[in-house]
RNA sequence: GGGCCCGUAGCUCAAUUGGAUAGAGCAUCAGCCUUCGAAGCUGAGGGUUGCUGGUUCGAUUCCAGCCGGGCCCA
């Protein structure tokens, strides 16, 4: 509703002024008031022209207000402030058409939509080395991955969601080198610890974290390392053989961690593939044909196959104005120094072994439909609720879905990998793909870390200095962090037992449900309320909350208001489609208070919106938070089930039945579901 | 040495991407359960937005330089 009558009043202004001032621009802000009673939108508009019509901006604002003919659904426009027009709807209409609104599809216009392209989308996100068990650090990435892929959906893309597997480097490696040497076992004795052990990836936690202490005790241990390294990536051999044993072993422990949260995958494409079926040599040939590359005679790179290094300017702007790029100190003429470029990126060594860099650059061509190969695909893995989940193959199943070749991709990736991820948007632009280089997000977020008192509690042994820091980055290789089934199982554990002393008349299946359902919406949350760009210091006491701004609180809302329509009898949609007269209730003050209260509601749309085109998930935390607080305040002003007046009754049916639907989903949209009571 | 990110209430974070009086949660204190279940609500205290300049009608936001912290590349 929000959306749709801001959109409306935007092209109309612009046209407006297109007409009546001859001024073109790109977009008009659009914000709220500090006040409903002010209306419920503003523009500063009358700021921005003041020096062009060299006029005061309260003087341009009451000509605008005075010509600009009243768009539809709107009850007024007014001066405000020092210049502000501020527009109020008609309340009435808007409540209507919020009440009888589909909850599907955010945008009207089905061929391009939030993300701004049209056709399918390509989420890669969680891509954990499969030597280990997943911790903290995974799960931020994993859920925001995930909500990622529901806000798309929600706003009418489709999405394939693909989980990248670097089976043959070092990590399994390490692992391996684990078994084989450390524990000395025989490729049945893993075969058996694989079965018999339910949690193999927390066996492999620990074993990961000796063998890293192992190459450190002596420096000739770390040669077993790399003999480890080239035949695993070499394949056909019994270390080979038992790298992918073990990774697929605890590949599928990371599927069914994720499962617990509700967060499935679609694909899993594996570096082993990206080797085997050569997806280099054919990247290789594009890139020195197209002189993406070049071989460096002289200098440290001598013998490296080497690219430019992307200029910061055209990576963080492609947009930006020629003046822009003077002021940020980026001319063009910087090819005086005739030398070898010493800040060129390697991506071929001199050894002839190419570096992570060039396979992601040849495996992101794929994923566009520029490599002129493919995987071959089996099924791997079968949740559930049945969906299957393919694995990358050699030689495949004939029958399979189609993956790749996708408009837009987005890699949920940690801050740290921005170097090489840009990188790899370079090599496609300088290949000449400069749309699919322009549809390559790097969905970057910064790490999770724990708070030393956290660690401490955990009974890691904490170094002076660390103990000063705000927090300690978490490391699989030190075994260092909080493991993402203990923390779920910690959750569940906290909501079970209150679970338990609230609702003794459940049996042990619901309370464990429901349970259920309250674990995985504070994680999730939890997981969801932070920008990315924010370093979250892990901590239990914060993780565990169920009350304040977490997603118990706002599951607890949706619940309290479900619970209205169960005592009164009535069906929440029912509630929506009855008559009301909203022109009348929403009239006075206490009807101000509410109608905020719908607006909120009504910008579900607007949010979505909002978080694909930031790539920002928080927003929708934010907005579900909000929606929940202002509804709990609603709940303790009026009393529903005792309201008198009969048509009052309905109005406020119908209120809690619109913040109700619109709570499920904005929920829904982070992957929180509700359980019936709690 | 080069690049990126961060610095906001005692703590953890927001601030509609440059807008009107910088807001939430936690913690503290004072209230509210015989009401649609209190995982809730109401109220109070708490701020020179790291510092100094600049840009402009307007800066927590943009620019420059410092201070402090983190990360990446070499």
């Amino acid at each position: 509703m929000y959306l749709e009558q801001q959109k409306k009043l935007a092209s109309d202004v612009l046209a407006f002024l297109r007409e009546k001032y001859q001024i073109e621009l790109a977009n008009v802000v659009i914000e709220q008031p500090p006040k409903v009673e002010m209306g419920e939108f503003a523009l500063p508009l009358a700021f921005e022209l003041a020096k062009r019509l060299r006029k005061a901006p309260r003087k341009i604002a009451e000509e605008i207000v005075a010509a600009l003919p009243l768009p539809e659904g709107f009850e007024k426009l007014e001066v405000a402030g020092a210049g502000y027009i501020n527009a109020r709807l008609k309340r009435d209409l808007a409540a209507r058409a919020l009440a009888s609104e589909e909850t599907i599809g955010v945008s009207d216009h089905a061929d391009e939509g939030a993300a701004n392209v049209s056709g399918k989308i390509l989420v890669e996100h969680t891509s954990i080395n499969p030597n280990k068990a997943a911790h903290i650090g995974h799960l931020r990435n994993a859920i925001l991955g995930d909500t990622f892929v529901r806000l798309l959906r929600a706003a009418g893309h489709a999405v394939d969601v693909q989980n990248y597997i670097d089976n043959t480097g070092v990590q399994v490696a390490d692992v391996v080198v684990g078994f084989l040497y450390l524990e000395k076992k025989s490729k049945q004795d893993i075969i058996e610890l694989i079965t018999s052990t339910p949690r193999f990836d927390f066996y492999c936690w620990d074993l990961y974290a000796r063998a890293s202490r192992w190459y450190e005790e002596d420096k000739e241990n770390l040669k077993v390392r790399l003999e480890a390294l080239d035949a695993i990536e070499n394949g056909d051999n019994d270390m080979a053989s038992a790298a992918e044993l073990i990774s697929s072993a605890v590949l599928r422990r990371h599927l069914e961690t994720m499962d617990r949260l509700d967060i499935e995958y679609d694909f899993l494409p594996r570096e082993s593939e990206i080797l085997r079926l050569h997806f280099w040599d054919a990247a290789f040939q594009q890139l020195k044909e197209k002189g993406v590359l070049y071989f460096e005679n002289e200098g440290k790179n001598k013998g490296c196959w080497v690219m430019k290094r992307p200029t910061q300017a055209k990576i963080i702007d492609p947009t930006l104005s020629p003046k822009d790029g003077e002021r940020m100190g980026h001319p063009d003429s910087e090819e005086k120094n005739s030398g070898p470029d010493e800040d060129a990126k390697v991506i071929v060594r001199s050894n002839g072994t190419v570096g992570y860099v060039g396979k992601d650059i040849a495996y992101h061509l794929w994923k566009f439909g520029l490599l002129g190969l493919d995987f071959g695909y089996r099924k791997f893995y079968r949740y559930p609720n049945q969906h299957e989940v393919w694995i990358s193959t050699e030689h495949g199943e004939p029958d399979h879905p189609h993956f790749g070749s996708v408009a837009a991709i987005y890699n949920v990736i940690d801050s740290r990998q921005a170097d090489p991820q840009n990188t790899v948007i370079e090599a496609l632009r300088l290949l000449g793909y400069t749309e699919q280089a322009a549809h390559y997000t790097h969905f970057s977020y910064e790490m999770v870390a724990l708070t030393p008192r956290c660690a401490m509690e955990l009974g890691y042994d904490v170094s002076e200095e660390d103990r000063a820091k705000s927090y300690i980055e978490v490391s699989g290789r030190k075994g260092f962090g909080v493991k993402a089934d203990d923390l779920l199982d910690a959750l569940i554990a906290a909501a079970k037992k209150e679970v338990d002393s609230r609702h003794p008349e459940l049996n042990d299946e619901e309370r464990a449900s429901i349970s259920g359902q309250i674990a995985i919406g504070a994680l999730r949350y939890f997981m969801l309320k932070f920008t990315k760009q924010s370093v979250i210091a892990f901590d239990f006491k914060e993780a565990l909350a169920f009350e304040g701004e977490t997603g118990p609180y706002a599951q607890y809302a949706v619940v309290r208001a479900s619970n209205i329509f169960r005592k009164a009898g009535v069906d929440p949609e029912r509630a929506l489609a009855n008559q009301v007269d909203y022109a009348r209730y929403f009239a006075d003050e206490s009807g101000t208070e509410i109608w905020e209260l719908w607006l909120l509601a009504g910008k579900t749309s607007f949010v979505i919106e909002q978080c694909i085109a930031t790539t920002e998930p928080a927003f929708a935390a934010k907005h579900a938070f909000q929606l929940a607080q202002q509804f709990n305040n609603f709940y303790h002003r009026h009393h529903i089930l005792t309201e008198a007046d009969e048509g009052r009754k309905k109005f406020l049916l119908a209120t809690a039945a619109v913040v109700r639907r619109e709570l499920i989903r904005i929920l829904g949209v982070m992957g929180i579901t509700v359980p019936p009571v709690m």
